[in-house]
DNA sequence: CTGAAAGCGCTTACAG
DNA sequence: CTGAAAGCGCTTACAG
């Protein structure tokens, strides 16, 4: 089937294909007369427009890029959600592309961005990016940037995050009122601010708490877990600082026959629809991440249609909530 | 910033555009000296090619679409993962859609790729859809369509899926052999084929087996197959065809008192990381859903690359596997 | 091996 | 209100 484009449509009504052009924009300038002989016959000879000649000419791509971490995570996946409810209202398209939790990949993705591919980019920084200077090429280029969830720590970008330095005070106040005396907070990164921050939280309530790093796939975190399990003076609260660290500790306590929550207490910084129905439910600092995902868009479009200017203003913080369940229930 | 572009790159080169773009493309009609000085200036000068410009000239995109029902579903977003490794390593790029089980959104959808923003379509269909015509006009325009998971009926056509007939039989079998004597199928769609396949696999091992219609949001299914549990002669074998469905099964078991799986046994088409987790821990299908996202891309290449040809030949069943746990064990 | 020229399919000042 | 013309930034026959 041949491809129509906008000179056969001109020349099939003895148009311009300027004025075609413009009929189609619902430009004032053409006679309402016109505009519908012209709506008429795009719609017979089924008409659509090239979008990369019209990217080319105007500058501007109608796509934005989300750059995320990994797919495969309640979170993100929620969060996605949330971006392509707001960006398919505003008639913009969604590139994807994922770090895999790495710096190299991560920047490699971001330069691309130069290209003019995006006008604008949404993104959750990898645990291995621990500086942000390939994000600060676009906002030289003015492609405005919206960190979300694992923002940066910079204070003149836009940061759509939950307060975490209050979620973890939370998560390790309700420990201790459970009656933990030793907790281990999880942690996925050395480099991430919004996990320095939840852990900054825990130590408000808990100044002792222990940190443990887990990296690598959850079988690593499950085997990291089970060593800090099996010491003699182990913990007896524990805070998985993200959702997979959950899964590894309840793995682990399984492995090594102890009981939640009477040998250990768990809560998670989860949004794991499963949650409730774990054995036992699993107490969560649950984040709304089909919000972040809305208004992080949201911001964005604002910044890309206002052309960027003081969109750190526009920075919020998300509330999340602690829900207590069985696996922090007291003795 | 200013941005950089072919003409300046060369200007600056006292070369001809044209040059430096065969220079670039590592064409073997430039000279080795001429290449390493084109390469060097890029570097230096931080030169990004403009890929609209070159999608126009060259009438492909290094795009491809994927369009879901939906997003937030381990299946899903893992079949994500899936497609973005291949993606990534051939160069291209990727846009994400979702119908959220709407014909209306997904037909409007694959109308927009009409216009050559993609070289080829992923596709698992919405639960509403009952035909694809939409996905027709792709072919005629030599747009490279494949299906993967929600697949259509049709032969002539890539197919990326589970053996879901077997699938439906091994489920059913398995709570046959549990002692289940009261059998019931509950169904997302009216529409798939995939779950009209994994009914009639069921049936083959019981014929009596009832189904049920269960659309809408977590919490109407939740209500659907709490009234049918609420019945005087219920079920005492569910198979959900699809993950949310596992969910409302759980919750409905709950909030009635029934006790999995002495009162009912459940099994689930899921790929949830927390099936093991579960109380009790939940029998699963689970669909190789990376494989299948990974298939599924490889054979839209093999179509984008070699014009399209014969593509359901490369149709492929992938093996599912039923992990029985505690939802199903015996009395 | 290098360059001049045309053109991909649009949009948009500018003229009338 | 409509049209002619230039141009977005590339690529690619074609010439030399």
């Amino acid at each position: 089937m041949r491809t129509i484009t906008l000179k056969m449509l001109a020349a099939e009504l003895r148009l311009s294909p300027g004025t075609v052009s413009k009929a189609l924009k619902g430009s004032h300038e053409i006679s309402e007369a016109t505009r519908e002989k012209v709506m008429d016959m795009a719609r017979r000879l089924d008409y659509v427009p090239n979008p990369y000649a019209s990217s080319l000419r105007r500058r501007t791509s109608k796509t934005i890029g989300v750059v995320l971490p990994a797919m495969a995570d309640s979170f993100f996946s929620m969060t996605i959600e949330g971006i392509e409810a707001v960006a398919g209202d505003k008639g913009y398209h969604v590139l994807i592309y994922l770090s895999h939790e790495s710096y190299y990949k991560e920047a490699a993705i971001v330069k691309d961005f130069q290209s003019g591919r995006v006008d604008g980019v949404l993104i959750s920084l990898s645990g291995e990016t621990w500086n942000t200077d390939h994000l600060h090429t676009l906002t030289d280029k003015n492609i405005p940037v919206v960190y979300f969830d694992r923002v940066c720590e910079e204070n003149d970008v836009a940061r759509i995050a939950t307060d975490d330095m209050e979620a973890g005070f939370a998560a390790a106040s309700h420990l201790l009122e459970a009656g933990c005396k030793r907790l281990l907070f999880l942690s996925p990164s050395d480099n991430l601010a919004i996990i320095k921050r939840r852990l900054a939280g825990c130590r408000k309530a808990a100044p002792g708490i222990a940190s443990l790093l887990c990296i690598g796939d959850l079988h690593q975190q499950h085997l990291r877990i089970r060593e800090a399990l099996a010491m003699p003076d182990r913990p007896d609260g524990i805070i998985a600082s993200v959702e997979s660290l959950g899964y590894a500790t309840y793995q682990a306590c399984t492995s090594l026959g102890l009981e939640i929550p009477s040998d250990v207490k768990v809560v998670a910084f989860s949004n794991m629809p499963t949650a409730s129905l774990l054995h036992p439910s699993l107490t969560t600092v649950e984040q709304p991440a089909f919000e972040i995902g809305k208004t992080a868009a949201t911001v964005l479009f604002k910044g890309i249609e206002k052309g960027y200017n003081h969109l750190s203003e526009e920075s919020r913080m998300i509330p999340s909530v602690l829900v207590p369940r069985g696996s922090t229930a007291k003795a």
